[in-house]
DNA sequence: TTGCTTCGTGTCACTTAGCGACATAGCGTC
DNA sequence: GACGCTATGTCGCTAAGTGACACGAAGCAA
């Protein structure tokens, strides 16, 4: 099975899993339920899971990717606030239109981490995803090896303002409060630029030459 | 039940689980070789711990109770470098007996969530119960409420990279590499101190006034 | 076409993690 | 000693995962 065909497949089961989740619960959703609802059997899901709070994790991990994709794209004499300003709203505006439903559904399973453990450590999981990606970019950028303690430290760092953010930011979009705020693609772009910047000690932001 | 006997029970369990994880796997360990281990039913072992993983979480945290504690009594007007120092070397000196082993069965579990993705939630979460407790240090000395973002941002980084900075020493302790590096207590010091210093932006680190 | 291989999935049987409900034993208080 | 409180044990069950094997579709060769 082709990487990409395993991960749309992936992707599909955690998208009604999530659904499940969100709407009765962790404890009350069964693996059976899950696999009923995106028609495959029961084995096939633990075929592609470990558990089924795990199930949870390609769809947290969406609410990323489009953050990671840019970074990965980051070119060096680009500073971090310009390339994400640039691109955000790029991809806003050009970006498959399923990434906003699944965004939602991202949000909502992070939220439902603040109560079920069981969530959040397929949170947490997806996060230790998102900072070996972040270690990959910053070895590139430092032009050090991925596993240099330097380069881990700061994508830990980085990738942990980053969650902040988005455990902020999305509880303030699913609460319903004043989304204005967030609307502004710049000013949100500059709000990770600089926590990035700072969790780094100012080691990633700048271009480099 | 008392909250601290219930915490010793709890680790008196983790203690166990561990030992039998590291000498034979996860997958291997049954909860009912766990509840014989430590001599209780396999039903208390449920009471205290919501899955086989999360029976690793208080020795993995054990690993940082040392620094957790000497954190928690930092005196405003000290520096970060100057408390850890004096403080670790005291701890080292006086700390309990049994806290050697403890941080070597801590540094055991670490290395094994290298392999095993169950365990490697448990060290996440147990990092996750981390941040928590630096966030409470940090919102004190900010003089700022605890849910504060820029005390999150903070306490996520800082406890990031002394996750990434624990993680480093321990394998390096495990692999029996030459651990004269870290037998200098005031030059790890040093290396936390300076890390979180950089982690936070420098917000954290200082005296305060 | 036929036959062979490969691989993803379904089916079924099985183990065990983990919980609900109730019983019991220890322990402090009066 | 009687009473209540709470931690633990026992029993039984549900459901999370796994192993083994069979089926069917797709690809390839002759």
């Amino acid at each position: 099975m082709s990487e990409a065909r395993r991960a749309r497949l992936r992707l599909e089961i955690s998208r009604e899993a999530a659904r499940l989740f969100w709407e009765q619960g962790v404890a009350a959703t069964s693996g059976d339920q899950i696999a009923a609802a995106v028609g495959l059997s029961t084995r096939t899901i633990w075929r592609h899971f470990r558990s089924k709070e795990s199930c949870a994790e390609p769809i947290v991990l969406q609410g990323t990717v489009t953050l990671m994709s840019v970074l990965r794209d980051w070119p060096r004499e680009r500073s971090l606030e310009e390339h994400l300003d640039a691109e955000l709203v790029r991809f806003r505006d050009e970006g498959p239109p399923v990434g906003l439903a699944d965004e939602r559904l991202g949000r909502k399973m992070i939220r439902l981490a603040d109560t079920e453990p069981a969530l959040r450590t397929a949170w947490l999981m997806a996060c230790d995803q998102l900072e070996r990606q972040l270690a990959a970019v910053i070895a590139g950028r430092l032009e050090r090896p991925a596993g240099d303690l330097e380069v881990r430290m700061h994508a830990a760092a980085a990738a942990a303002v980053v969650r902040v953010l988005d455990e902020h930011i999305g509880a303030a979009l699913l609460a319903d409060a004043d989304t204005t705020e967030f609307e502004d693609t710049a000013a949100v772009s500059r709000r990770y630029a600089q926590a990035i910047r700072e969790a780094t000690g100012g080691a990633i932001g700048d271009p480099v030459t």
